[in-house]
DNA sequence: TTATCATATAAACAATTGCTTAAACATTAT
DNA sequence: ATAATGTTTAAGCAATTGTTTATATGATAA
């Protein structure tokens, strides 16, 4: 029999506040919830350059596919997501439509991460 | 037979600059190559947790394991992809090992999201 | 030593993703 | 109208990923 009935601590540890931390921890969880879904735009190379791109300049799909060097669809497919997130508008001339960038916080986290992890290509950047 | 063999423009478009404008945007995609690997790890929602929680305070795995409510062996999984990324450092004490975070820019970048799309759920937070 | 607990690794799996090719749609030119 | 061009959508596929279960390693206690 587990003479611990009424201890619910992980890892058997026996301070007392324990449990009560851990729910704190827990509480503190929604403060970060759905914030990856920001995150999971720019995990991918593809989109981090198109969405760098478009900050520089309006462009169509298909010069964007040419930069880019995937196809068209490609492109388009990724520009569907970003456009579902709002993170681009887009705007038809002629026969092309043409994107640019329509939220400006997500450079801001580009440029962020830029100045952060500016060539860590190498180990030793020690002081 | 095709009479513009000397044009290698896309989109039909006959601007004279623009081939060099596209290349002149090639080159500027080496500047934020690499960059999604940092937001590949903030792209899943258990390690953006993590990342938090580790920022909060020093853990040990199995008391992440019972906030996150997902298994040991997944935590540590993640554990494993932040510490090959040098994001987070672990000491051992006893038969447990306590991890923390290793690098704060990275909740400079959590902290930054967070304030730009804070509460984004509804569509309509105009001014 | 042997037993127990915390963590790490391995194997296997379902789910997701990013790409290409092919087909459909939209716009303009003939 | 038909043809041509740019974009989108759909289908199919390879690759990656996040998880669980099972097993192995490391450290402490008896």
């Amino acid at each position: 029999m587990n003479t611990r009935e009424f201890d619910d601590d992980v890892c058997e540890s026996f301070e007392p506040s324990s449990t009560d931390r851990l729910n704190e921890l827990k509480d503190r969880l929604p403060e970060v919830e759905g914030l990856s879904q920001i995150f999971r735009v720019l995990g991918d190379e593809t989109r981090t350059k198109l969405i760098y791109l478009l900050s520089l300049e309006e462009l169509c799909v298909c010069d964007l596919a040419e930069v880019l060097g995937i196809s068209v669809p490609a492109v388009s497919h990724h520009l569907r997501l970003l456009r579902a997130m709002r993170l681009v508008k887009h705007r038809r001339d002629g026969r092309s439509v043409y994107y640019s960038l329509d939220d400006h916080h997500i450079i801001a986290l580009i440029r962020q991460a830029k100045e952060h992890y500016a060539e860590e290509t190498n180990d030793s950047v020690k002081s």
